[in-house]
DNA sequence: ATTTTGACGACGT
DNA sequence: GACGTCGCCAAAA
C-alpha cells in the first residue's frame, strides 16, 4: 500500500539510483511514483532526507529548469554546485547547462 | 484546529 | 517569452 512513508522511501531509492553524471527533476521523480502533481512532496522528502541518516545525492535533483533551487538547503549553499561540477556538469548562474543531455528520467530508465 | 509556506509544475494571460 | 494564478500534498507556525 503506497503509504506516505513508502513514498518518502521511494524518493530516496530513486535518488540513490541516479547514475553518476546524471541529474533528474522533482517532477520526474514524482511522475515515476505516480504522483506527478506532487513534486513539492518530493522536495519535502529530500528535505527530510538529512534526518534519515542515509546518504542521498540530493544534489542530482533539481527543478525542471535545471536550476539548483535547493542549494540553500544543503550543508553549504555551494556544496550542490561543487558536487555537480565534480560530476562533469556545467553550472552557470546556478543553472545546469545542457540540462536535457544530462537529464535522467526514472520513468524511462527504470521502466526498461 | 486553521493558516501559511515550500528543494515544483502546468496553464493562462 | 515574462509574469501571474492555481493545483497538490505535507510540515511548520
Amino acid at each position: 500500500m503506497a503509504n506516505q512513508e513508502d513514498f518518502y522511501q521511494n524518493v530516496y531509492e530513486v535518488v540513490k539510483l541516479i547514475p553518476f553524471g546524471r541529474v533528474t527533476s522533482y517532477g520526474a521523480i514524482a511522475n515515476y511514483l505516480g504522483a506527478k502533481r506532487s513534486s513539492r512532496v518530493v522536495g519535502w522528502a529530500l528535505n527530510s532526507s538529512h534526518k534519515n541518516s542515509i546518504a542521498i545525492p540530493a544534489h542530482r535533483v533539481v527543478n525542471r529548469l535545471g536550476l539548483l533551487s535547493g542549494k540553500h538547503h544543503f550543508q553549504t549553499p555551494n556544496l550542490m554546485e561543487e558536487r555537480l561540477l565534480s560530476e562533469g556538469h556545467v553550472i552557470v548562474n546556478d543553472q545546469i547547462q545542457n540540462f536535457d543531455a544530462v537529464f535522467w528520467d526514472p520513468a524511462s530508465a527504470l521502466s526498461l
